[in-house]
DNA sequence: ATGGTAGCCTGGCTA
């Protein structure tokens, strides 16, 4: 099986890339951040008409998260349980989780945190507590199935995954607080599942501005943890860096991995 | 080059 997560930064920009990406890599379970659409607007036929099914859940102008699979679209949550809001009673539509096939996995779209102290730092780290707390209940559910959380984590694990560590000095996706957050995922028996770094960079994100891309100036902050089925069946895993290249890209690199299950 | 780019929906927000 192969499974893909890609921060496409509005489905409805890349949809000619996205349907091209579908037909020539023909992932199993692609999950998607940042649709920038409603759930209603999401163009559900067009990528029917190569196969898939889909579970979008999208708010309008901003975030939105789907999941496609061509191998069964099962037992479909939107929403973690407790998902704090921002403001606090507006839940934004930054999760879905589906059963595809004998894989148990959640697209997620993490806030981004906007700078240390910042009100949207701490519903950051909230939405990290809600994360780690569904993340326990799924795992308890069915301990031994294949189970993935995949998405824009917007947190760097390791200074390794910043271009250059002085630059995020102070900023968020690098904050003790955020790691240790991606590190209580890693206590509940998750496995960050490591891409292959092509070009020598671990990047999935490289910012618009500047030319960063050309720069080798990017971040990893698009993750696959794992649980230890998952990981143990992993028989491969890079980021799709061609992808990020030429006119209409998405800033965010699809990161693909594929699975004996 | 006195912030830079892209995408949403129209001057500003978000990333």
């Amino acid at each position: 099986m192969r499974i893909a997560t890609w921060n496409v930064n509005s489905v409805g920009a890349r949809l000619p890339r996205l349907l091209a990406w579908l037909d020539n890599n023909r992932p199993d379970v692609l999950a998607l951040q940042e649709l920038k659409c409603t759930t209603a607007d999401f163009p559900a036929a067009a990528v029917a008409e190569l196969g898939y099914e889909v579970a979008a859940h999208g708010g309008g102008r901003w975030n939105g998260v789907a999941l496609l699979s061509r191998v069964g679209l099962a037992e479909v949550s939107y929403d973690l349980p407790g998902q704090p809001g921002f403001p606090e009673t507006e839940v934004e539509p930054r999760a879905v989780g589906a059963t595809c096939g004998g894989l148990r996995v959640w697209s997620l779209y993490v806030p981004n945190g906007r700078e240390p102290g910042h009100p949207h730092y701490e519903y950051k780290l909230a939405w990290f507590q809600a994360l780690a707390a569904a993340t326990t209940l799924e795992l308890a559910t069915s301990p031994q199935r294949p189970f993935a959380l995949v998405g824009d984590f917007n947190v760097a694990p390791t200074d390794a995954d910043v271009w250059d560590p002085a630059v995020f000095a102070d900023s968020t996706h690098v904050t003790p607080a955020e790691r240790a957050a991606l590190a209580r995922l890693l206590d509940l028996g998750l496995t960050d599942i490591k891409p292959r770094a092509l070009k020598g960079e671990p990047y999935t994100f490289w910012d618009y501005r500047g030319g960063s891309f050309y720069k080798g100036q990017g971040m990893r902050i698009d993750l696959v943890y794992g649980n230890a089925a998952f990981a143990a069946s992993v028989t491969d895993a890079y980021v799709d860096r061609d992808e990020r290249k030429g006119t209409g890209a998405s800033d965010h690199a699809p990161v693909v991995v594929d699975i004996n299950v």
